[in-house]
DNA sequence: TTGATCGATTTTTTT
DNA sequence: AATCGATCAA
């Protein structure tokens, strides 16, 4: 059933619809009914309407529910992510931009790859100017839908990066010599195709006849461009979004594409959803008592009929190993009444998962990290997808650099290097300048007879992959070029995984039909959908992939100062409004119950050093907190813990003062364990195992 | 050209 | 702690 609110949002077609929808608030099936309804009474047709979303597994949802609905017409809609979307509208129109329809479509390493040799050539120090900051900024500018002949000098100046507008321009004319685009580059020549073409524009206009936007907050001026663009003749576009979810602004999102959406389309209906349907009263309180602290921010206010339920769990840990260790504890105990999938350890950035990885594996609870390493990502696989790439298209420069000694065929750097300029002079590819220079004898002795090789599999493989099918040629190419035995020759368990994932991606292959299929699919979508899914285990991700889901049981871990909030966002100007609306997408994720923990201590780069508690904590509503500590340290929240720590110290004074702290193993609140080197009456001088020698006072140590 | 070694640098977040 | 890049000997 919905309610009258959503009710509204389904039925209203008089429009341009804003819904501005809480957390929890059934979004997701507003968005579903509406489509399912906008078909069912005859005001579209599935062909006509656009739905994009933001990642593939919410487009993958959407569809899904929808089919299980309306059945197999569901499939005619056009739903996906922008760059799905953007991707297949380019692929129709590609020579308008001057591209071809075969274009590549390149992920982050290969555009570093590219942006790493264009400071080189133009001489730029390295060391001062990182290539990967001459990168991010070429995204934000796209993210803008700003092209290089647009920018001008106030758009460049102030990132200190020599040479900046002269980069992004000789990267956009090598992307396209090499018939290749970056992400941000489907949006930006979608947007070129409309201008360019008003004919292609009025085209898709009269094909959507209706526009749906998940998650609006976090368009980029580029893609509200697009939707502007494709919704200004109907005027039939519903954005569902919510500003304070907006965590994305790194990626160039811009939360005022909200406020602006009332300006854009006149008379536009909004409708607001604010009955929480996911959380407990308590969680809900939570969320809304921290997010207050934002001033730049809709005054909103969720309400729910739920039960008060649990308190909000804080809990205090020694340190980053305790933390993970006894939540893995908790879980152990929680075992068997609840759902270990409906459990999920939310961190603030990646390297966070590790400890808990090992504390899990030394429980041995079941458990599943989503969108860390992703499948598409791992070197092996990459690997293979460059000789794919190399196979398909010859002139794929970027994939042909990246394997063209590997497994090592004595092909140097300096070969590369010498090998890339010629190509530069003569306009032509990499892979053209090593056959000519193997025909005109400029390459010669152990070099020619390697490259030779090189080029015979290629083209070999080529060959076979018209005859044959695709999981084969992968087999084909692993053994001829002796990619696989590389990785049987090194013999450590690192090694077995990548065969083994080796192993998997054949197998994954038999799904495509040709080699463009499955390079089609690769580019855009990210991780295979893990068969896992319906396994009883734990989740362990960062809070930005938790995005969109919810379970019963959720520990939102590190709340530390430099961890969360970052130590980047601490510096940034509107940093910590994000971070905190990071914070409130967090507790929002739980239904029922919430763990919020923190370390007192944490390895920092391999230093072990005091951490501070969050300043989040202090922004939490008091009266629904049950504040805890675990058992090995003094703990700033709880007078209690004081005193069963108090209690502790003097039962050790009683049996073991007597017995003498020097040479023994100690335990310290703050320094963890300890040997004693030295006893000054009440003083000792301990050699910390993590923290070198301090003088501590003997009645805050426990011998061991 | 390769592999070893040293030292610097790193940790947001992702389509 | 772990990875990446620069440097150098073989």
């Amino acid at each position: 059933m919905l309610n009258k609110e959503q009710q509204e949002a389904v039925e209203y077609l008089d429009g341009p619809l804003l819904i501005l929808a809480g957390a929890g608030t059934g979004k997701t099936r507003v968005l579903t009914s509406r489509i399912i309804h906008l078909i069912n009474s005859f005001e579209a047709e599935a062909h006509q309407i656009l739905a994009v979303t933001f990642t593939n597994k919410a487009a993958f949802e959407m569809k899904h529910r929808i089919e299980n609905q309306i059945g197999d017409g569901a499939k005619n809609i056009w739903s996906g992510t922008f760059h799905s979307i953007a991707s297949r509208i380019l692929k129709r129109h590609p020579e308008i931009v001057g591209i071809n329809s075969d274009f590549t479509i390149i992920d982050g390493d290969d555009a570093l790859r590219l942006i790493k040799q264009i400071i080189n050539e133009l001489e730029i120090d390295v060391k001062n100017y990182p290539a990967k900051n001459y990168l991010y900024q070429i995204q934000r500018f796209k993210d803008k839908g700003l092209k290089p002949e647009k920018l001008n000098s106030k758009d460049f100046h102030h990132h200190n990066l020599p040479k900046l507008a002269q980069i992004y321009q000789i990267y956009q004319s090598r992307l396209k010599n090499l018939n290749a685009v970056d992400f941000g580059d489907l949006l930006l020549y979608n947007l070129e195709v409309f201008e360019k073409s008003p004919d292609v524009l009025e085209y898709y206009q009269n094909k959507f006849q209706h526009i749906l936007v998940d998650e609006y907050q976090d368009t980029n001026n580029c893609q509200y461009q697009w939707l502007l663009k494709l919704a200004s003749k109907y005027k039939n576009i519903c954005a569902v979004g919510d500003d304070d979810q907006s965590i994305y602004s790194w990626r160039g999102a811009e939360i005022k594409n909200i406020l602006r959406f009332e300006k854009d389309f006149q008379n536009t209906k909004i409708i607001r959803l604010e009955q929480n349907y996911r959380c407990t009263s308590n969680i809900l309180k939570c969320a809304s008592h921290v997010i207050k602290n934002n001033n730049q921010r809709h005054d909103k206010t969720l309400w729910s009929e739920a039960n008060e339920g649990e308190k909000i769990k804080l809990i205090s840990f020694f340190d980053e190993r305790s933390e993970s260790q006894e939540i893995a504890q908790i879980i152990d105990d929680l075992q068997g009444k609840i759902k270990l999938s409906e459990i999920a350890i939310l961190v603030r950035a990646g390297y966070q998962t590790r400890a808990f990885e090992e504390a899990f594996i030394a429980n041995s609870l079941p458990y599943r990290i989503i969108g860390g390493l992703r499948f598409f990502e791992r070197r092996e696989i990459k690997d293979v997808i460059a000789y794919l790439r190399v196979i398909f298209n010859e002139s794929d420069d970027l994939a042909l650099q990246r394997i063209i000694n590997l497994p090592k065929r004595g092909i140097g750097n300096a070969t590369i290097t010498k090998l890339l300029s010629q190509g530069a002079n003569t306009n032509s590819s990499l892979f053209l300048t090593v056959k000519r220079g193997i025909n005109n004898g400029s390459i010669k002795g152990k070099m020619k007879e390697a490259l030779t090789k090189f080029i015979n599999d290629i083209e070999n493989f080529k060959e076979f992959s018209r005859q044959n099918k695709l999981d084969e040629l992968v087999k084909n190419i692993l053994n001829d070029t002796g990619y696989l035995q590389m990785w049987k020759n090194e013999n450590t368990p690192d090694a077995a995984s990548r065969v083994e994932n080796l192993k998997e991606f054949i197998s994954s292959l038999e799904d495509f039909a040709s080699l463009a299929d499955f390079l089609d699919h690769v580019s855009l979508v990210t991780n295979t959908e893990n068969e896992t899914l319906n396994k009883d285990m734990v989740n362990i991700m960062t809070i930005h992939s938790a995005k969109g889901l919810e379970f019963d049981t959720v520990f939102i871990v590190g709340l530390e100062e430099g961890i969360f909030p970052s130590s980047r966002s601490i510096e940034e100007r509107d940093g910590l409004e994000e971070e905190r609306r990071l914070f409130y997408v967090a507790i929002t994720r739980a239904k029922k119950n919430l763990y919020l923990t923190h370390a007192q201590n944490r390895v920092v780069f391999g230093n072990f050093q005091a951490s501070l508690a969050s300043r989040f904590l202090s922004e939490l509503p008091q009266d629904i907190l049950d504040v805890k500590s675990s058992d090995n340290f003094y703990n700033s929240y709880d007078s209690f813990s004081m005193k069963k720590k108090s209690d502790n110290f003097s039962y050790q004074s009683k049996e073991k003062s007597k017995s003498g702290f020097l040479n023994k193993r100690i335990f310290h609140q703050k320094f963890g364990y300890g040997k004693v080197v030295e006893i000054n009456g009440e003083k000792l001088e301990i050699i910390f195992e993590k923290t070198g020698q301090k003088t501590v006072m003997k009645n805050f140590v426990q011998l061991q």
